[in-house]
DNA sequence: AATGAATGAGACTTCATTCAT
DNA sequence: CATGAATGAAGTCTCATTCAT
């Protein structure tokens, strides 16, 4: 996109200083959010927060919604690496261990860092930003829905799109509530939590 | 401090002005939330849409937080006027029964105003209502506990607080879900989506 | 101004009404001015204080300013009531009496209500009302030059108008000053300020 | 933070054009407050006054009342550097000289800037930043008194704080309303008040 | 006349964005 | 490229005044 310069090696510093740049604005986004609330993340604060002017802060994304949604696709990204691994051994498990595999992925993404995930699914100002945030639920949807296919003789006769939507919008909210309330203060709690949602998923899967 | 004036008439032509002038912004409040977001709800606005003055606006309502307090109180007026015949009912009725009753409630209760209550619900945290609009899953919650509590003998042992916890949130997220994505397009889908419901968390319950 | 009523029961009956309603908003004027400040006092506020509709204060005042100015002439009437007779005492009295007394009602005037003295001599935009508020140092100018003139003989020779001009500024400003910061606790204090206030002035007229 | 520049005049432009924008916005002030009093002088306003945009007001301002606070330092900023050395003199000089000088400087104090003195003194109360303006009588007041005690064998036996509050009030009075009536047509005239003010106080003083 | 609901200009202030240096 | 001063539209709220009842 950007014309090669001359010599490398200030090429390279260069880049790398965009990109502290670009990570140190788009951390302080995410910090101001948290800590501060969508109010006061202003454009201005975000800029000075980040350590460097609102004009640089402009040259690195075309708007207050691009940062934003550069801050949402980083918290993506960190949950996909939490969660990818896992999610595959778990396609290959028998039913419950499945399930038990999924809450506890769930529980893990969730934990990553719940505020952010709560100011960004529940109080960004949704202006398209939505399908973003949501684009992850579609996947863990669709993902679902292939493996209760895979195993579609293991459970009993259903509507696999209906079910699929039952069990990922129960464990979704679970976990996500669980999480953001402090429901979770302990392994045991978590254990606890982890055995009551796979109990209701199998339960409902199997009988 | 005024005299009492010769003829009712007078005194409530007044009366219902105000009243009018008070239901027309709450509508207008509701109205440009739902269809243009909160970002778009200024006062100015409000008034405009309300066919009022911005003077009249705070003749009622000391500022814009007062106004969607109010809308949040409207709709939870609603809510309970259409959810409380109906739980009374399910509290004496044996746990399979209830457990329909009060999904079937909560899908009625969602589809009161499903973009209002999704507004309310996830966009307004910003204004502080937050408290306002978890009041009801509170009292759900509390509500469900006890009837679980009555109906021990019929559930396996469990947790109560667990249990009304994982009963509450997926009903709730289940309804919510199903209605504001359109999930429930026919009498068919809501009777299986009420079937499955139930199905899930009776299952829970009892096995 | 008014057509006269038919009967006049009705006619002093409404008078008195009207009286006292216009005496309710001046009284309430001024205590909003004193007690909040001018910032405080807002028609509607003023009305409300007064135990009257708004719209009842602009069928008496048809300005805001005029209700100022209306208090700012009570203000002067009572003043004027105060003073009246005193002054006329000193006009026949030697040089050292007059100024003592003229000290002396000076304190006295500004002793009505110094807080109200103080708001509409120096809190209030002026838009052509300071000259109101100055009527009476004009006034009290002309007298004192007057007396002067008329005890030429008694006094250094001056130029009279200069003399007064001394005279009056500093008789003012330190009864004013005295009493609007607290200067006059007790009899003696006063006392005392009349003492160096007429030892100032006669020492001035007389060396 | 930012690195130097090459060059030092770029930095120093920057620095110049805040200083120009924030000197613009106190004379503006000054001008609005002084030709059109203080209820005109609204933000949006004196920001068109000074050439700028109501967000470099607040830029640099965080409120209109920092902008007339910054116009009252002004201000007395100003009014020390006129007065400063010429009162370290009068407080060496004899009493009568003392007086003269002080009487003198006074003058020239309120010379200044008089209207702006007059609204700052009269009319900025509301604000608050009564304090400050007040500062500069206390602090002549307190070196009034100083004065007096260390010449107390020249002058009558007398409470030299009362004495003090009598000169300093009557002299302030004196200056300030014939700077602003416009008694001072002349330097004869300005001679003749001072010679008024001087016997004045020393007549007190003295006898 | 009295009432008080309604009006709307305008005040203060914020903030996303631009642009000269 | 970075900087940060500057911009100005837009938002919240107040208050003197009007007007229907």
């Amino acid at each position: 996109m950007a014309r090669k310069p001359l010599t490398n090696p200030r090429k390279y510093a260069s880049q790398d200083r965009s990109r502290a740049t670009v990570d140190a604005l788009v951390e302080a986004t995410a910090r101001i959010l948290i800590r501060e609330g969508f109010d006061k993340a202003s454009t201005n604060r975000i800029a000075e927060v980040a350590g460097v002017s609102v004009g640089s802060l402009y040259q690195y994304f075309p708007s207050k919604e691009a940062l934003v949604a550069a801050l949402i696709d980083r918290h993506n990204q960190e949950v996909r690496q939490v969660v990818q691994g896992e999610l595959a051994e778990a396609v290959n498990a028998p039913v419950e261990q499945a399930v038990r595999k999924l809450v506890a992925v769930a529980i893990k993404a969730h934990r990553i860092d719940p505020k952010l995930h709560y100011v960004l699914a529940e109080q960004i100002p949704r202006v398209g930003r939505l399908e973003k945030v949501e684009t992850f639920n579609r996947e863990y949807y669709a993902l679902f829905k292939d493996y209760l296919e895979s195993r579609r003789d293991e459970i009993r006769a259903v509507d696999l799109g209906l079910a699929a939507f039952v069990c990922v919008t129960s464990i979704e909210a679970l976990t996500h509530t669980a999480v953001l309330h402090h429901k979770i203060v302990s392994d045991e709690a978590m254990n606890a939590l982890i055995d009551e949602a796979t109990r209701l998923i199998v339960g409902y899967l199997m009988n």
